[in-house]
DNA sequence: ATTCTCCTACTAGTTCTTTAGGAGATTACG
DNA sequence: CGTAATCTCCTAAAGAACTAGTAGGAGAAT
């Protein structure tokens, strides 16, 4: 799957959290102060390159994420295993846990999910 | 920190792995198939930037990452984090040891990281 | 010494990314 | 109805990224 550019994420990050969406609410829960138009031209080209659709709504179009977050989070997160740790997935988790401020409960509840996985994988 | 291009990145990869080499020797290690002047020239660019250096070597430059790789993931992986996945290490871990042919030997090893993790929070 | 090879330095073209202005349509409102 | 607000569409321009060619030097080979 092809990638996202930097302000290409922002962009599906509002999608993401807000779910389908206007162009000025997406503008409204980015960070940065980008003229309309600069947040339509982004959406357009996202919709172009297939990961969003959109519908009209009044006269406006509301815009929905054709990727799932998950979906994206693989591509995303395979490039980084890949690049930066050498496809090992313990650097990386180090890496995730270390200062960042990671607290005892969160570091439990990682731990959960392995266990959610250790389970179905014992099967 | 400002970050690498995706073509830097490859770039990286390849120094991270072997340590220092000639541009010969990057272009060799890297999957795309480049002109030997554009690893030069990316090469070039990463040293204005700042995250490498060079050393003579007989006629060639022998090139060294001055950024080490827990430190370029550090930054990648948070925007991973913070873009793709919402901030959620939950999300992202899930993400991280589903399908992708992990298995139970890799999910205990990973639990040993959180749990070394731990022993140093309880303190 | 001339040619060949390997290397860096410089230059440059193409495409992608990011940003946004202006035109014109449509809706809202007094 | 007329004016203001809001929206899409088209256009574009500046900068970054990517790729690679050409020039020229230094050492090896014949």
């Amino acid at each position: 799957m092809a990638s996202f550019t930097d302000r290409e994420l922002d962009v599906m990050a509002v999608l993401w959290d807000r779910g389908p969406s206007t162009v000025a609410e997406v503008r409204e829960h980015l960070e940065d102060q980008l003229a309309y138009t600069t947040v339509l031209t982004v959406l357009r080209t996202l919709e172009t390159k297939g990961f969003v659709s959109h519908e009209e709504e009044g006269k406006a179009h509301r815009y929905a994420p054709l990727v799932a977050r998950d979906r994206a989070g693989k591509t995303a997160l395979g490039q980084v295993l890949d690049k930066i740790f050498g496809g090992s997935r313990e650097m990386l988790l180090a890496n995730l846990v270390k200062e960042r401020g990671v607290d005892a409960a969160e570091l439990r509840r990682l731990k959960k999910i392995l266990d959610a996985r250790l389970g179905k994988e014992d099967k």
